[in-house]
DNA sequence: CGCGGACGTGAACCGTGGTTAACCTGACGA
DNA sequence: TCGTCAGGTTAACCACGGTTCACGTCCGCG
């Protein structure tokens, strides 16, 4: 409480606002029990206020969820446009880049792995278009890049080996941890780029 | 009605009870909805009846969850110790049983594997314990198939490596399934071999 | 026959939880 | 100093859904 939340317009990572506290605390909460199972009480007390407070910063729980989704969704598509992008026209690096960047997101953000693959379809029909929309631009990427490194599968061939990388990667919440970050990482590395190449 | 998928709740396979139409029906909604998303009355209307019907053959919907979770993974173990009974004391050949087995698991019952590790947290107390206690019991069985092939790694090590190969493996809800189950099979196992030798 | 048990139904009960309403407070800026 | 506004609080409202109840029906069996 030291510390001023001066303007709140930043996601300062060392005094998050009061509203980015709430969808932090709303995705670790989401991510242990699902969404169904969390009432904004247990959000609100998880940041030390009430459950109605939470509607002086989002219009309703679905609100939350639907922003945390689309978040997630854009920031990975963003992110593997960006490693395309310094990849340059190499699809060996291009994947390795993907690659890298999915292990990097699912060590980093355990909670929103989770949360987004389980809650996607308590999601209003109009928010749920919107992220798969964005998920399959994310996936076509990765579909792309497997077709470049074997010219002979198809694309439903592609697309089901990129699924199954995502699972191999995100499955890094379900390890339970006891692995230090930079083994875990040189693991899923290794098992992602060899099953691609299978 | 006939050679319904997800057929591993099934006793008899050709008349099923009416017990049985339940349980199948309430995997499949579970599986899309997730179990707190689907109210009684959706399953009892899945199979023709109405909801206070259900408790005609469960004590209520948490006991079918239940014994739904309980049921796969009894069956799991279960199958996972016959693989490795009949495939001798070779590593190689072991791995490869597992796989094939998790493999054909997953393919005729995606919706028992996505309830599987969805609605595991929907359990009481007592049965989420059983659950657990069975599911480590299959994991293990991997752990000490890859610990035999790699004498290098870490216990934990290979668990983590285990559950990046379920993860592999069960990403087949999440492809749509626009292969054919032969491809889609020798795809899987292809990739899983793959990773799990690297 | 007729009785009992298996199986269903519609109506009612009621706890849970999302949402709203009414009110309070502390921090500014004019 | 006062008005305003952001941000909280408690109490109340209300819909939804799991569960129970009282009752009906169809059989198989003495």
């Amino acid at each position: 409480m030291t510390a001023e939340p001066d303007s709140a317009l930043h996601a300062d990572a060392a005094h998050p606002s009061r509203r980015e506290q709430i969808l932090q605390a709303a995705a670790r909460l989401f991510a242990e029990r699902g969404s169904r199972s969390v009432g904004v009480d247990d959000i609100g007390a998880a940041v030390g206020v009430t459950g109605p407070a939470i509607y002086r910063h989002f219009a309703g729980k679905d609100a939350m969820l639907a922003e945390m989704l689309l978040r997630i969704s854009e920031r990975l598509l963003a992110g593997a446009e960006q490693v395309l992008a310094d990849a340059g026209d190499d699809p060996a690096a291009q994947l390795a880049g993907l690659i890298a960047f999915q292990v990097d997101f699912a060590l980093d953000n355990p909670a929103l792995i989770t949360v987004q693959d389980r809650d996607l379809g308590a999601l209003a029909e109009a928010d749920a278009r919107q992220v798969r929309r964005l998920q399959r631009r994310y996936v076509e990427h990765w579909v792309g890049v497997l077709a470049a490194l074997s010219p002979g599968s198809s694309t439903a061939d592609c697309r089901a080996r990129a699924h199954a990388l995502f699972g191999l990667i995100n499955s890094t919440p379900h390890s339970g941890g006891r692995l230090s970050r930079p083994v875990m990482q040189a693991r899923l590395t290794a098992m992602a780029l060899a099953a691609a190449t299978a």
